[in-house]
DNA sequence: TGATTTCAATCAATCGTTTGATTTACTATA
DNA sequence: TATAGTAAATCAAACGATTGATTGAAATCA
């Protein structure tokens, strides 16, 4: 089953534009990077970018829909679980939730495949991008409210209230916070890279924290 | 006492300049913003750019130091609190860091002078901009220092080991994601604009984190 | 052959910066 | 007080370079 507002996975050139165009566009930003400058890293023509994606913002829709290939299918395998679990007891549902924050850390912090994508999408959103929308719909939301509903399971707290979301974005957010501040947490920690086991170290100090959130927000 | 690294307060055609600069490098990023955007938002001529700041780079760094200069004494009077005071016991340093987070999420989310400035200095992070030396050592490491120092009187553990560091950035991560994440939290909660009782409600939820993580790491 | 894709060359528009003249603000001199 | 002199500041205009986009021919594949 396909979505009407995905198009199937490029390959050759266009799918080198793409490639380059998440590089340099997450490293430099959408303004910043020139068309050259892409197709040079491609190793294409300049008017290739406009044969197949009609023009520069066509190729930045076009990598969203890549970020969405490559990171969709991860995300709502992590938060997802076996398709058509039973509703999980509540301490099954903070492990669920545990392995949820290591797998996202480890994802954002070490992945390969998450080099390029993540700055690119955390551009998308600071700029409130041509792809915020999608990226939104398709995988925010989903991802958001699965773990609210984690939440609303391991707390007994109603998973749709505005406590329960605030809490959960507080959570998520811890995680792509050391993502996103990168550079200031390496220079105050005197870390050079991020390796598995500092990335283990990064997301047991957030599992931690979350269980002391988990058990404070508990009704008995 | 003046640093050596600070220029004096500029005034006239110059701190338009800078106005304009921090509102529209934080809208849509340096590389996005043409130095004739900056000179119109002024009321200014082009080459006073040149002029004053040597160039769009120039300009840059003065916006910059515009920020030091307004963040800065704010950041220093909510977390040093009174200059010379002695070592609080740690019930009074939980409740000098439940202080220090509801003033900076007030301050983060709904306060009119943080309105150009934080967008400005977010984009100077993501991008590991020229003002980023700046920023880390003029800011950032005295409010994660004094942050770390209270979170070890709270909690009874060292100050300066990296588990404390780590749980400090998850702590200011929270309120900082809020901030880099807000349009993804107003479409989630419905919400369309921050006034003063969501960043209360908002202050709340992360307060009553923090509570839960300084207790979980108290030593008895 | 016919359709798809790539290429070098070029377009007008916009970029950051520079120029030289002009205006403004202030001081020294008569 | 009046005026010439000087430096600071602003201005319209233009600079070469680079931008995203376009062209029509050449190449590639079926």
């Amino acid at each position: 089953m396909t979505e009407p507002s995905a198009p199937p996975k490029p390959e050759g050139t266009a799918a080198d534009l793409i490639a380059a165009g998440l590089k340099l566009f997450g490293q430099k930003g959408f303004a910043a990077t020139s068309t050259r400058e892409i197709a040079a890293e491609a190793g294409a023509n300049i008017a290739s970018i406009a044969y197949h994606f009609g023009n520069k913002d066509g190729l930045r829709l076009a990598c969203g829909h890549e970020v969405r290939r490559r990171i969709g299918g991860t995300v709502a395998a992590v938060l997802e679980g076996p398709a058509d679990a039973p509703p999980p007891s509540p301490d099954e549902a903070m492990m669920q939730i545990e392995a949820a924050i290591r797998a996202m850390t480890a994802f954002l912090l070490t992945q390969r495949a998450a080099e390029d994508v993540v700055p690119f999408m955390l551009r998308e959103v600071a700029e409130n991008g041509a792809n915020l929308d999608m990226l939104y719909d398709g995988m925010i939301v989903p991802a958001h409210g699965r773990f609210c509903a984690l939440w609303a399971a391991a707390t007994g707290n109603a998973p749709d209230s505005e406590r329960t979301r605030l809490i959960v974005f507080s959570a998520i957010g811890q995680i792509l916070y050391f993502r996103i501040g990168r550079p200031i947490v390496e220079r105050r920690l005197g870390w050079t890279e991020w390796g598995a086991e500092r990335a283990r170290q990064t997301a047991d100090v957030i599992v931690s924290n979350v269980r002391a959130m988990i058990e404070r927000e508990r009704r008995p």
